[in-house]
DNA sequence: GTGGTCTAGACCACT
DNA sequence: GTGGTCTAGACCACG
């Protein structure tokens, strides 16, 4: 089951895509729908992968990982200050 | 979908009121139509409205405190069936 | 799907037994998953059939018929206390 | 209304094609639902489009008017017997 | 232009 | 590997 976050970390499966279905998943790797789930579950704490009820899974933007969150925030807030000022000008 | 019994128990939606209908509520509360349908059937099902085929739904007189009859079948029925369970085990 | 229902009133499924499975059904007959929920929560509602989650649909002991719901209400409450009094002993 | 015949048979639509919804085709025409309703039951009865429930409404193989039954089987019956002594030679 | 039912197929909860 | 709930959107019945 590892073998799904090779797909994604390698660049087979892009932001935004949709995985097979659990069910499919499950069949394809031979394993019990719990399985398929928790392993799931553990992309998504990750940030790997974010489910939409009865839609599906997808792949999700590359985590922020590896960049500070408060960094991040303050190039944002920047961002924002240099918008504003280009409107108002 | 919880927050429509809170508007009716909160009197912001009185005896006789129309609700929005069934594809407005899907579209408010982002939820497919069928999900609404479920929750105002469940909300039937208490007492609190009913519909009126080809005009809307409407929020009944004051519903039976307590609990409803149907309702207290399907939990009786419930607690049998697990009873059952534990006694084959 | 009014099929089923003869098959359990005809006798050929007895009390007791086990359902095809929601999905086997709605292949067989050609129809929706959810369908095929619907029909049996029809049947269930008629006392015909119960669900036990995660394991399927079994024929219940001969329905209710012409009974009042508030007797309903009684049998089972007797029914809860006498297998609570089972597990009891 | 008869925009949608014209369609079918300039070949504008195909057989096996989908029909716009009949909610859209209410809106595009500004008429009421049951006015596109019954201007496609009535499509259906010359054997133009069929529906299928929960899916929509689909553009059937050319109907057998406008030919008589008896001269589209002695046709056949002519093309058969020519591409069988094709076949032989 | 509303409510009601259905399709096709997904994820979720459970045994 | 079951039942339960949900999505997105179709047709159907009705006032």
């Amino acid at each position: 089951m590892t073998a799904l976050l090779a797909d994604i970390e390698s660049g087979r499966l892009g932001p935004g895509d949709q995985l097979p279905s659990t069910r499919e998943l499950a069949e394809q790797y031979g394993v019990a729908s719990m399985t398929v789930r928790n392993a799931l579950k553990h992309l998504q704490q990750q940030g790997h992968v974010q489910p939409t009820h009865g839609v599906g899974w997808f792949v999700t933007e590359p985590p922020p990982s590896g960049q500070d969150l408060e960094d991040r925030v303050a190039t944002l807030e920047r961002e924002v200050q240099e918008l504003r000022t280009r409107i108002e000008s």
